[in-house]
DNA sequence: GTCGTTATCGTGGTATACCATATATGAAGG
DNA sequence: CCTTCATATATGGTATACCACGATAACGAC
């Protein structure tokens, strides 16, 4: 699983076969996607968490130099995962609890736009495969899966963005959802949120089968700021 | 100024040390800065305009190695401004129509979200600032000022992000706007729209006045959809 | 023992040399 | 002339050496 400490491991440990085939993208990239799984792998609010990276560490880890690594680092820095310090060193960066729910206010925001824009350009068919991604739970209510409906959660979010058609905005949202990612599932569990979560989601679904642009966008917007409303009440935890 | 001497005594000196902005951004910093500028200040969409950058002009033309160079392209290609081709070039780049399109309902999505936030947050004082914007332009038509009208135009739509109180939302316009400011500047002279934008924005104070989210919400999207359909129909010099 | 001074080191920032390869150039062959 | 192939060149990618500077430790004065 690909956590940070994983990779810095692998220096004293074993091969750094990995990376052997690096034929295809720059080292760049490659640096790049993998610092990147890492970072969204590990769990940055566990309070017991190394935050720090060490350029030379990451170097001997991925057995390239620094340079790669360094373009990576700049990008990340960019994204708002990291943060770098002069002389001090590179660090994870731990989302505020306020910065949390700007991130889940914009993500509503880019939704429900998605979705008013999808009334318009989702076909039929589109619209009606978003009812087979919660199939495996008209039976059994979700409380009894919630990993696999915290997945089936996600997944109805980003097949709804997607049906918008916007590029932009799908692009857009996939930085966002790393970073919310984490509190979609921690979230999942409380209070009941899951059963509410599927009806909702079948309003939206209805919504958008009855290309009712203002409705559609109007519940999907609801729905993720009331997860911004909980965030705010439920997770002290966040700084 | 800021001789050996100055700095010594400000040491020296109980001088209540103020003195935050020395240097210290590193030359990445400042060759993103300036080639963001010099990209935002270039007609990209001349055809006559070269849009070929080339690593090594650039480093003899800011005085500073390939590398912080470098770290500022990679930067601005991961924003979308420009694009490195392997043993090609790096080329600056020109929106197609639907790029524009799509970045305008983004706006759209994030500026109605702020109106919407502003509703809750902003205080009637900062509200009322935005009547002053359009002062100047309350005896004259802005069609005889276009381009302070344009400025103004621009100074809105921000305001009203700010409003928002959203960090997140003020730093994703950012950037939008630089590829959007272009297009606003182009078409306010068209059919009109400057007259017919300023009673838009006046009805979108009015609604924050009365504190109605939704209809705030509602104006300041709809506002802004009505340009990316504009662009869709009249702006054929996009690829 | 406490405080201040100095030496060493760790770290990110920068410059530069080197590398790989697509493209451009041009000479040779037809 | 045209085609083909070898060579040269340009350009982005990578590795590495060096630098500046803050932090920390070691040390000395009192």
């Amino acid at each position: 699983m690909n956590s940070i400490v994983t990779l810095v491991q692998r220096t004293t440990a074993a091969t750094p076969l990995a990376l052997a085939p690096l034929n295809a993208t720059s080292l760049r990239d490659q640096a790049y996607t993998l610092l990147k799984n890492a970072i969204a792998d590990t769990d940055i609010y566990d309070p017991q968490q190394e935050l720090r990276l060490d350029e030379r560490q990451l170097t001997t880890a991925l057995g390239v130099s620094r340079t790669p690594i360094r373009e990576a680092l700049s990008l990340l820095e960019q994204e708002g995962f990291i943060r770098t310090v002069p002389r001090r060193g590179i660090y994870i960066i731990r989302k505020s609890k306020r910065e949390m729910i700007e991130m889940i206010q914009m993500w509503a925001a880019l939704e429900s736009m998605a979705a008013r824009l999808a009334t318009s350009n989702a076909s039929d068919e589109e619209i009606a495969k978003l009812r087979h991604l919660f199939d495996e739970f008209q039976n059994s209510p979700p409380s009894e899966h919630l990993g696999e409906y915290s997945d089936a959660n996600i997944a109805f979010h980003t097949a709804v963005i997607a049906l918008g058609g916007s590029q932009m905005i799908m692009e857009a949202t996939k930085n966002l959802m790393l970073h919310v990612r984490a509190i979609r599932r921690a979230t999942i569990s409380q209070s009941d949120r899951a059963a509410r979560s599927i009806v909702d989601h079948l309003k939206i679904i209805e919504a958008l089968e009855r290309r009712d642009t203002e409705l559609a966008e109007r519940l999907t917007r609801q729905h993720t700021l009331d997860l911004a409303a909980h965030v705010d009440l439920h997770c002290g935890f966040l700084g």
